[in-house]
DNA sequence: TTAATATATTAGGATTAACTAACAATTTAA
DNA sequence: TTAAATTGTTAGTTAATCCTAATATATTAA
């Protein structure tokens, strides 16, 4: 089969589309400056990101400008961002993970985890949420018992 | 704090470090030739990176000869290794995803998960693995049942 | 033991993505 | 409204990887 252009984007290029999806939500607006900073990087070398994403089809921007997604491009963004935002929750709610740690791990594992995994993920975190009332059920307490202290609690 | 060498090691040096722990594991040696086919690139290109890690101190190797692993080279390739392998675990012993799909998921993710979050995966697959005598227990066969139809089987 | 085959290296080039320095356009403030 | 500050672009470099084509060495088989 086909790959989507999705698929075919590097890992660099779905990150600078997660960036300008990010700016539209929090500011309307995103900027070739605020880009660079989110991103940890040069205004060169977000001008020269956005005139690869251009040729892609997958943002617009017209000189000095501001820039948008096109739809093609705010799919991925929207993607990525998902598998962002799964990724640190499971990562909190599952493993009990540290906020800051998780996001940093979030950034790197949205590329490495496959759409199949993603999705088996999700349904994870949804099965443990629906499986119990309690926010953290009870089978969760105990694997934090037992990631503190080695040792396991009296079972039920 | 001063970053170790295994920080700073791109990606795809830590894998051909990992090929090569893997073809010694297997072959008793690892051969350009061997490294290449396992890693799907030209063998120049294994040429070029046995240099590079040579340089770092990773690897030794004589023109023509076969590829060793110094000991600083080798605990960084059982490193890798084992966080593949613990995220093979994971995918296919909780998650329920086909060996295939998840040794390639493993393949990237062993990169881009930290030391941190993997210690606690370790943490919680041996937690699974303790609480329960049964090789797959109850809660993980409900979440089969919920992954595939969607629905919560009754509760114990 | 030499000829054929397999393996390894070198040389040279493409791609991706970052950087700095210099310049251009826009916005802000005096 | 012009000068200063900010923001954006271009040009040219660097570094990490990969590749192909050509060459060198090693191994195998006649």
């Amino acid at each position: 089969m086909k790959k989507t252009i999705e698929e075919t984007l590097s890992s660099n290029m779905q990150d600078y589309l997660e960036a300008i999806g990010e700016l539209k939500k929090r500011n309307g607006i995103a900027r070739v400056r605020d880009i660079g900073r989110l991103m940890n990087v040069k205004t060169p070398s977000v001008t020269g990101a956005l005139n690869a994403l251009s040729k892609d089809g997958l943002v617009t921007h017209e000189r000095y400008g501001y820039v948008e997604l096109t739809q093609e491009g705010e799919k991925i963004a929207d993607n990525v961002r998902q598998k962002h935002d799964k990724i640190i929750k499971f990562l909190t709610a599952v493993l009990g993970i540290d906020l800051k740690i998780a996001s940093q791990d979030a950034c790197r594992m949205e590329h490495s985890i496959s759409e199949n995994t993603f999705q088996k993920l999700a349904k994870f975190i949804e099965f443990i949420e629906k499986f119990s009332a309690e926010k953290r059920p009870e089978w969760l307490k105990n694997f934090d018992y037992f990631a503190k202290t080695g040792k396991l609690r009296r079972l039920c």
